[in-house]
DNA sequence: CATGAATGAGTTTTCATTCAT
DNA sequence: TATGAATGAAAACTCATTCAT
């Protein structure tokens, strides 16, 4: 039998997108790069996707479903809710710092002609492990009296900045920090 | 048709540039669209800029330079510092919403090509009015002990997370809203 | 005003189109070399042409409206069947080996891919013009009793034959020759 | 799978050659297509033929063969040339119905980049039984006096068109179709 | 200046051929 | 031998930029 195609290698060649569309953006995302980036001839990345849309929205339901999973494990529902946030907010943190590469390719994806109203919708999902917590919040009423959504904002929004502003250089992220900031943001939140 | 004014038609192409980045990203950027989205001929671009990294950049300037000097208006020294984060708060927000096709551009900006270590630092200078917002507030010890950049993300994070949502099509933005995040967020930043 | 987008040049895309089909076959043909062949370059034939296989289509049905209405001029009701239908059948002759070019691509067009169910149909409304004619002798009774689609391969057949070992190199078509083989024809198509 | 014998898989690599060019003609023949039509790996075919150019050379030279072989079979001196012709005529008519995979190859194969000058000789000796029985017939004075060229064009000639006409489903060929064919066409031939 | 057709370098994509298994 | 994934040269196609009008 030949050579049997590989399930690695599509790791591979998303690892290399996603590598490159954070050191260089969508725009300047070429085949040939990625192919290269690889390790691989141009031709073996069209063995695997079709074409370069192909490539990019399968990589986007690759990270969002990947996504999902990983930072959502393990909540314990014997937790309090005050514990049960904590943890699910630095386990998000975490995520988001450590695959920058996905959160820089999910970002981009967001504003590029690749998104479609599907993709729009599944993007949600991804908050959906916070969504049902704090729903839970609200039923034991630890939780301010707002919408789902705006909650999430002051939750999500500064991690979100945060991990820009050290790329950036203007600010160095450390455990103390992120426990600090949990605890701001817990004040505004908590009921 | 009659012969438009040059400042016209810069600000045309402007417009023209952010509109599209918004919808579909730097990705699709195609100076032929440009052109035909301000309603002028492809050469006609080019007579105004030298070529499509000058116009994006030359576009990032312009927008930078009234960005900044449109949302911190009329900040006055006398009002207490609570009242004047407050006031600065949502000027942004409004700004951010009202001028979301810019904001969009910025955001882009960011992660493309185009961005050079020049335009790195430049961006910082956006929030500066900001932040000296935030160093009168912690000399006069109304602000909790945290480094600025920290204070800045749990305050202008949210901002940018609640307008993508609203994009998104979850969330609808009303000054009520508005006016409850704010109070969330000074409970977290407060001392 | 620019340059204004030509009718000349899309003849130009045709007439380089056909040579090279008939020079070298569809098997070999290359965009680049059709722009070459044409003297533009490679974009601008993509200006006039979707895609390649637009082209090629467009090239046949052009091809096939001009070739109909050409051979078939001037066709006299007044004329007796069998000087019309001489008369005809000389103008087909003459017309596929003047325009070989056309008829090479037109035969290789058969075979090809791009060869849709619909332009299958229209192929037959080439030889509409004699089946006409057919359609009088027969009622006229100066033709054999067949099957139309029979006598018109009698016909036709041999002069696509003929012109194909004159390209061989084994038979020199001349005046005399296509005389005399038309008086063959009509021996045994007559009644 | 059991091991086939490698010229049955010789065989099955020119079926479904033949095949593929019947269908979308020498433009759209892929060696993968064609292994995989032959139920083969890609790798496969290039073990039994060096590169695509030989295998279309090689198959080119075995239906040539054959067809000479075959269509010519049992031609009887002893056979009046009437009778001698109508037979040899009528053998060519269902051969060429018969094996119109075959005929559509070689027909494609005329104007494709493979033919060469040396190929493009041998391409007459298809017709050699022919033109020797013809020359039989002008010696008998039983044929008119023209061209060989031509009167084989006007037998041959009319074949190639009711089997493009029937491919087409403008015509249904029977036997009894054939017979008054060749009838008219002697009336033609005959001296 | 304004126009938009033309250009051709740069990308994407295909496919004949190779080669590890 | 047989396989079919991998390769990369070559072809199709795009689009920033130029230039004739």
């Amino acid at each position: 039998m030949a050579r049997v195609k590989d399930d690695q290698k599509i790791e591979l060649i998303y690892q290399a997108t996603m590598g490159l569309v954070m050191k260089h953006g969508f725009t300047a995302l070429k085949m040939a790069d990625v192919a290269a980036e690889a390790g691989l001839a141009t031709g073996t990345v069209y063995i695997y996707f079709k074409d370069k849309e192909t490539l990019i929205n399968q990589l986007y339901n690759y990270i969002r479903e990947k996504s999902t999973g990983l930072y959502a494990e393990g909540i314990d529902e014997e937790d309090s809710f005050r514990k049960s946030l904590r943890r699910l907010w630095k386990q998000f943190f975490n995520f988001s710092m450590e695959h920058s590469a996905e959160a820089a390719f999910l970002e981009q994806y967001q504003r590029s002609p690749y998104l479609t109203g599907k993709s729009k919708k599944e993007n949600n999902l991804l908050m959906q492990p916070f969504l049902e917590l704090l729903s839970r919040g609200q039923q034991e009423k630890r939780l301010v009296k707002l919408e789902k959504e705006v909650i999430l904002s002051l939750m999500i929004g500064p991690v979100h900045e945060m991990i820009r502003s050290q790329t950036n250089g203007s600010l160095k992220i450390t455990p103390t920090v992120i426990d600090s900031t949990f605890e701001l943001i817990w004040e505004s939140v908590k009921r």
